[in-house]
DNA sequence: ATTATTTATCGGTAAATTGCGATTAACGAT
DNA sequence: ATCGTTAATCGCAATTTACCGATAAATAAT
């Protein structure tokens, strides 16, 4: 909040930048991206179903969840012997927003159209 | 076995999705990001520029406007002995665009209090 | 021609990522 | 207890990423 901006030439990198890479970088793999559609066309998130609809094994599919539920982007929930994911609204929203505000500071584009205000 | 009934349903990711997650992948270290927000700030900025409010190498940073020029988020125009760097606002477009669909297929968030409908 | 300046690239190391098969753990049912 | 099923984790190899210093290439000025 009130960070206290010594120099203007500050080079480290705010907290919130650093999140918001972190996102993007669960967002920079199709198979991430792909597993959160699924998850979104989908009220069942049971594991299993979401290895049976990409092109990558059991084990592999299951790094991809772990890496998704490292930022918060989705939450796995123990059903069982099985495992039910299902989007993390919240973290999905701070994200929208994240990325929203990102672009909207490079001022080159308007949404086309949805002139909302953001800020 | 398994006998699970293998869904013929496209596996494959399409060049769309391949596409973002190329563009999140660029967006995915907080010092690129934070150049091309160098790069908002100031209309064209020459590389000196951007490694002296960088806290990395001219060669680190050099790395990154290069990897920023390969997905088309920024242009380099030779300029003399130096380059001179400025956003590309169409792939900047089709970024926004990209994540706001992404955002909007999920479902979950509305632009948070303005809940207009994204198409 | 020499020098200084600027930036891209090379070479190297360390760490992270991606993918897989194999294994383990947890559970339900027999 | 034993047997399937499910999903997380381990171990491994191949690739990529990140960072740096050093060097090269290009230009401007002397």
């Amino acid at each position: 909040m009130s960070s206290r901006v010594q120099n203007e030439t500050q080079k480290e990198f705010t907290p919130d930048l650093i999140l918001l890479a972190d996102l993007a970088k669960a967002l920079s793999h199709p198979g991430r991206i792909r597993i959160l559609q699924i998850l979104a066309e989908r009220q069942s998130c049971i594991c299993g179903d979401i290895v049976d609809r990409m092109p990558f094994s059991q084990s592999t599919v299951s790094q991809h969840l772990k890496e998704l539920k490292r930022v918060g982007l989705i939450i796995g929930e123990i059903d069982g012997p099985r495992t039910c994911y299902c989007l993390d609204n919240k973290t999905l929203n701070r994200a929208q927003e994240g990325f929203l505000r990102l672009f909207a500071g490079f001022g080159c584009c308007g949404l086309e159209g949805k002139t909302n205000e953001l800020e």
